[in-house]
DNA sequence: GGGTCCGCGTTGCAAATCGTTACAAACCGT
DNA sequence: ACGGTTTGTAACGATTTGCAACGCGGACCC
């Protein structure tokens, strides 16, 4: 199963938290953090539009990004039962996210025991992914992980209702190739051959997928996608 | 900070557990599992003696070692909310993990409020252990990989009262290797060659840390460890 | 007790992948 | 149109892997 990360439906459960507190919408310019490594928690976030990235940083400067995150995705919540954030969240493009209040979470947690469930299914869900992607890091050679990551990318379109054959890459090669684990150059190298394969097409941050089997066969799945 | 896999304290939670279902003690023989992929979610386990790895599976025979875990960790969260498994738990050595039914988790929950903070915490705490190590495989060298896990795994040590200077380690180099995203080979020249450095003293698997500030100036993290 | 077998760990050498460096072209915002 | 950023390409080199051989030690059998 190709990693997809965790879209939880929250749905009306919003209607229940917005009884005990103000749900703000948060825009976000391209660049723009969410929050920061060291500020206190008080918030999770609910992507509403664009996207973020989700970046892991260590005392010596080294930085990972560990995930993408897109409308219908929950954001923050890794910092729960803890002072402080380990890590930014930084918008990808022009964004949108809703902060939902942490106190106020727990109290409606409390008074609807169902979205206490979603809440606890999405944290669980978090992990699996994490745990796919580790999977796919370990195992995959540098091309095969690219395969994947745009299979990924795709079925995350798809469930949006956009196109998973036809898409614009919100991230930089930079971006990607800290996900995967790689270099710059060794993405755009991956990107080429991949074309040259006509798997895809691609041509700056467009890309078309031309044989979606032929991309599964490499990532090593065999995942839906039309 | 190296990433330090949640040892979640459960303490007398386990007692409010126990007035809504037995918890079962489940003995498990080296290389026996606690559950395997596709079986049906029911319980998550206490670990109580002994250490277990987590394997994650891919459907083409791909496998990945995303974490150890021992005394006082919590394993099968991960699979809260869904149907199935989609990971594999297995003992190093002769262990005991205790079964909590989580049909009475979710009871105990209601009635006392904070087994739930504490249950969402290790969720929470479990996504940043893994993200702490994405960050550790994505960013470091092999040598300087080897060099955090032997920081981990001595620290890991150190709170459940033994030495942090000298402990025997309870799986193989291929599943270390699994984990770390090498080779086995790899596993043993770094480590042969963190012996040449005199920052260990190794043995098969019989470990000595000589020089901590070494390890940690390698693994480019400054954790207490004495 | 002694012998054998098999898995695990180590090491050397050859090969390949990926990272590094360098440079040029395309794109972006001003 | 301009400078800065992002992306693509290529040659080179370092790290990591693959392969093979060997040693060790525990398990099992006789």
């Amino acid at each position: 199963m190709i990693p997809a990360t965790s879209a939880i439906d929250l749905g009306m459960d919003i209607e229940a938290i917005r009884e005990h507190a103000l749900v703000r919408r948060c825009k976000h310019a391209p660049g723009q953090g969410v929050y920061h490594a060291g500020q206190p928690f008080h918030a999770i976030y609910l992507v509403h539009a664009g996207s973020y990235k989700i970046c892991e940083l260590a005392e010596d400067g080294r930085e990972q990004v560990t995930g993408f995150r897109m409308r219908g995705d929950l954001i923050g919540m890794e910092s729960i039962g803890q002072k402080t954030y380990g890590s930014d969240v930084i918008a990808l493009e022009s964004s949108e996210a809703w902060e939902l209040p942490y106190p106020a979470v727990m109290r409606a947690c409390l008074s609807a025991p169902e979205l206490q469930s979603h809440l606890t299914a999405a944290l669980a869900a978090e992990i699996r992914n994490d745990r796919s992607w580790m999977l796919m890091l370990g195992t995959l050679a540098a091309e095969r992980r690219v395969a994947a990551f745009l299979l990924d990318v795709a079925a995350r379109y798809a469930r949006l209702g956009y196109s998973a054959k036809h898409f614009i890459l919100r991230m930089s090669r930079i971006d990607m190739a800290s996900f995967l684990a790689l270099k710059h150059e060794t993405v755009s190298r991956a990107l080429s051959h991949l074309h040259d394969l006509s798997y895809i097409a691609v041509q700056r941050r467009e890309v078309r997928v031309l044989d979606a089997n032929g991309l599964r066969s490499m990532a090593g799945v065999s995942t839906a996608l039309n």
